[in-house]
This record gives structure tokens, C-alpha cells and sequence, in this order.
DNA sequence: CCCGTGACTTCCG
DNA sequence: ACGGAAGCCACGG
């Protein structure tokens, strides 16, 4: 209950809302959130979401599009291979069509 | 309260 | 252009 308002939580429920073949970063997440600096945890939010077929940190990359959590999924092809069965390039370990698929973080409550 | 950790980001050389 | 280092914030112990 109390956690409802941590952090971690207000990055699940972005993430949760990530619609599909869209990608976003961690900057962007944190800069949602008031906290631009704090990009690092959100990454470890999706750390602590790993495991969770609700949350599609897959969709979540850093700044340049590089899919630098891949090797946490389960250190193979996996993250590539759930981007590129939404529709997304990846270019060696990088999106290629990032700019196109990038999803402008925009929640109305 | 202090310390360590981390799937980032930016600056400096 | 490339690589290394520092800064950053939140959480757990």
C-alpha cells in the first residue's frame, strides 16, 4: 500500500502503458515522473519489474535507442526479438527506425 | 543516517 | 569520433 506512491510504481504504470510496437527511454520516463536525473532508477525499476509479462520493459531503451537491457532479459536475443515482433528494427543491439517508433509519454488521469 | 548498487545521461580528454 | 569518468536519484540493509 505504501509503495503505491514509490517511484517503482509510477514507472510500472507508465510502462504498463506503453502501447504496442512503440518504444520509449528511460529519460523520457523520468522526465515524466519530475525527476529527469533519475533515469538510472528507472532502469532499476524495470530490474524489479523483471519477470512481469504485464510490464513490457522490452519497450523501454536508453536514450539512443540501444537496447542496452538485453542482456538482463535473458542475455540472448530475446529484446530484439520481442521489438522486431512488434514491428521495430533493430540494428545491431540498436533501433533502427527509433525516431519512428518512439512514444511520446502522454497520460491523461 | 550512511553505504552500496544500478537496464542512464552527460561531460571531459 | 571514441573511451573513460563523474553525477545523478531512489531503494534496501
Amino acid at each position: 500500500m505504501s509503495k503505491e506512491n514509490s517511484f517503482f510504481k509510477k514507472v510500472h504504470d507508465v510502462v504498463k502503458q506503453i502501447p504496442c510496437g512503440k518504444v520509449t527511454t528511460y529519460g523520457e520516463i523520468a522526465r515524466y515522473l519530475g525527476t529527469p536525473k533519475s533515469a538510472r532508477v528507472v532502469g532499476w525499476a524495470m530490474n524489479a519489474v523483471k519477470g512481469n509479462p504485464e510490464i513490457p520493459a522490452h519497450r523501454v531503451v536508453n536514450k539512443n535507442g540501444l537496447l542496452t537491457g538485453k542482456f538482463h532479459f535473458d542475455g540472448t536475443n530475446l529484446m530484439k526479438n520481442l521489438l522486431e515482433n512488434e514491428g521495430i528494427i533493430i540494428k545491431n543491439n540498436k533501433i533502427f527506425n527509433f525516431k519512428e517508433v518512439f512514444w511520446k509519454i502522454s497520460i491523461k488521469k
